[in-house]
DNA sequence: AAATAGAGTTTACATTAGTAAACGATTATT
DNA sequence: AATAATCGTTTACTAATGTAAACTCTATTT
C-alpha cells in the first residue's frame, strides 16, 4: 500500500504534468493544459495526450465529476522524487555516493535552516556510519578494486 | 574547453559503457564487450552500438592502434554525474533542494569521512545561506505562493 | 592461397517519448 | 432544435533508446 507505484517511469514531459497536479492536488484537464501552454508553450492535444498516459500508467486518478474529470496523483511528490534521485546512484560507485552529495550541496544554494537540519541529520548517520562503503560495482566498471591493497 | 559536452545525453545503456571506460582509462571494445556481457548480458553487436553511438556523440575518443581502437573517454565521469544529478533539480521546486538532499542522506550509507567532509562542506555554506530559497517555479506547478503570506 | 576470426560499420526493428491533429460524445448556446 | 464549444479518446508521426544481426575489411591460421 506504500509502494504503489514507486517503479514506474514518468518522464520529463510527463513530469511537467505531474507537477501541475501535484501543486493543486485537484485539477481538471483545463487547468494543466492552460499552465503547459503558458510554460512549455504545448498545444492542448499535447497536455491531453500526457494526460492519458499518466492515467494509464497509474500514475494520477480521475474521478468524473459531471461529465468531466478531476484529476488528482496517485503517487506522492515526495515518493516520485525520491525515486527517481535514486536513479542517480545506480550509475556510480557506492564509494561515491558522498561526493556526489557534496558536489550537490555545494551547487544549490541552501537557507539556514536547510543547512541546520542536514547538520542534524549528518549527525544522526553517524550512528550508522561505516569505515568504509562497499563498493557493488561489476568487475571492470568500477577501480576501487585497485585501490584496496595498501598505499 | 571545460564544458565540452555536457550537456550530451547518455542513456542508462550507454553508461552501462561509459563506466567501463572510465574505470580503465584506456579500453578496447573487446574488454567492454566482455564486461557488459557478463554484467547486463549483452550481445557484443550491442557494445558496439553502443560504443559507436557514443563515439558519434563525442563522449568517447578513439586512437587508432594497428587496426582497433582504443577508446577513452572524452568527458569526466564527475562531470557527467554532476549534469546528470542535476536533472532533478530541474524537476522540483528550490525550495525543496534540502529535503531531497536530506532524503538522499538518509537512503544511504556513509562513511565517517564522508560525514565530515559534508559537515565541513555546509559549515562553508553557511556564508552563503540565504533566509529563503526562492521558488523559481512557474505559475501553477508549485503551491510556494500560497505559503508566503502569514499562517 | 584459402579459410577463419576479430573489429568496426550498416542495417534492422520494436518500444518509449515528444508532440499534436482528428474524432466522437456531450453539454451549452443561439 | 440546430450549432458550437468542451473534454476525453484514437490515431499519427518523428526521434530516441534498447537490442542485435548482417556485412565488410583486415589479419591470422591452416
Amino acid at each position: 500500500m506504500s509502494t504503489i507505484a514507486v517503479d514506474l517511469h514518468i518522464t520529463d514531459a510527463e513530469w511537467e504534468v505531474m507537477r501541475v497536479v501535484w501543486a493543486n492536488t485537484q485539477v481538471t484537464s483545463k487547468e494543466v493544459i492552460s499552465t503547459l501552454e503558458e510554460k512549455m508553450d504545448w498545444k492542448q492535444a499535447t497536455t491531453k495526450t500526457l494526460l492519458g498516459r499518466l492515467v494509464e500508467k497509474g500514475a494520477l486518478n480521475t474521478e468524473q465529476e459531471g461529465r468531466k474529470y478531476i484529476y488528482s496523483a496517485n503517487i506522492e511528490e515526495k515518493e516520485a522524487v525520491r525515486s527517481f534521485s535514486n536513479d542517480i546512484f545506480d550509475r556510480i560507485c557506492r564509494k561515491n555516493v558522498g561526493n556526489v552529495i557534496e558536489s550537490i550541496i555545494k551547487d544549490h544554494t541552501l537557507s539556514f535552516d536547510d543547512i541546520q537540519r542536514l547538520e542534524e541529520i549528518l549527525e544522526m548517520k553517524k550512528a550508522f556510519a561505516v569505515e568504509e562503503v562497499d563498493c557493488q560495482c561489476a568487475e571492470g566498471q568500477c577501480d576501487c578494486h585497485l585501490h584496496h591493497h595498501g598505499e
